[in-house]
DNA sequence: TGGCCAAGTCAACACCTGTTGACCTAGGCT
DNA sequence: AGCCTAGGTCAACAGGTGTTGACTTGGCCA
């Protein structure tokens, strides 16, 4: 019996979104995907033109925020967390989009609209100055995510989740909600 | 007239630092840095062994943390930040050092043991709990300079010094120096 | 002056990379 | 049956990599 094309098409996305997790973009190579994907690395190629449209169709990602002006103001920075940190574990997809941002433009480039653009529109509405907000955000959360799964830093990588809420949570509630410190 | 050993032993990590930060571990290529130096590939192997020791050699990197148990506590943050981003600045060692750590073994063994030594020996004499006190500043640190420096994330790369410092600056002293927000 | 050694040059090696094009083959269609 | 095509295989390409070894050259010391 043979694959579908669709099949094969899906078995190579997967092999992608791991290995670009696992190694980053330039460590990732079509032979080590086609293989993993128990395929021929011509495959990829027709299934997805290049190297960099492979990674592009790999590392599609929607954070999926949820609507933050529905929520009692007070759990907002644990809830945004908990997403966060949902959004790291359930999937390859950010973990391979960091290790290759750090190298790679176009991942870059993605990482930027996620974490700016996106955050942004869910931060508008609370208070003002939403993108400044959106990168305070951005800079605790993308901080853990590095620390804890990709550099794997002791302590970090071994706190409990529920430790995580407790100290994060606060931080992320502040550069969401709080008035400017500089203001006045 | 020509180089003394030192003298392009010297120029070799420059270049090598400036690659390494620019452009990742496996895209900064051998051939690249002889020629940032204006030397040979063949040199560089001579000087330095290989690949992996010239990068151990360019990123050799200590954080110079200050005696916190010196400060006055209320500015504890507010002067570990502001250390941190001088740490970024002034030199390409920590840049070059994330940028790898994300694909390579070796710097992520060196930013693990800078990220919780350093900074928990520094943190010990607070209060309890310094390795966790630890990996909570080192995960809002090091996402601020992945952030800013590395990403190059907009509204976190144009905020001023002063903004970065009145808003992290709380979030930093809280998590060296705040009661446990689970105990009790 | 002649010799010696550090410093620099050059060409090649073995290997791995993304990518291509020619080829084969299973299996549903007429 | 025989064809046609989607799916798969294979070998090769051009280019780039770390690394090596043999060679040349400059400048100091006896």
């Amino acid at each position: 019996m043979r694959r579908s094309g669709d099949q094969t098409k899906a078995a190579i996305l997967t092999a992608a979104r791991e290995r670009f997790a696992a190694d980053g973009y330039e460590r990732a190579t079509i032979r080590a995907i086609a293989a993993d994907a128990a395929t021929d690395p011509a495959l990829v190629m027709r299934h997805f033109g290049n190297k960099e449209k492979l990674f592009a169709a790999a590392a599609d990602f929607d954070l999926h925020l949820p609507d933050l002006s529905t929520l009692p103001t007070e759990e907002l920075g644990t809830t945004l967390v908990d997403h966060f940190l949902r959004r790291w574990e359930e999937d390859d997809t950010l973990q391979a989009l960091l290790r290759a941002a750090v190298t790679n433009e176009a991942a870059a480039d993605r990482m930027r609209e996620i974490f700016t653009s996106q955050l942004a529109t869910a931060a508008a509405g609370l208070a003002d100055q939403a993108e400044l907000r959106a990168g305070l955000v951005a800079s605790q959360t993308l901080g853990l995510g590095l620390c804890r799964y990709v550099l794997i830093l002791g302590p970090v990588a071994e706190m409990p989740r529920a430790t995580v809420l407790a100290w994060l949570g606060p931080t992320v509630q502040r550069y969401l909600t709080a008035a400017d410190p500089l203001a006045g």
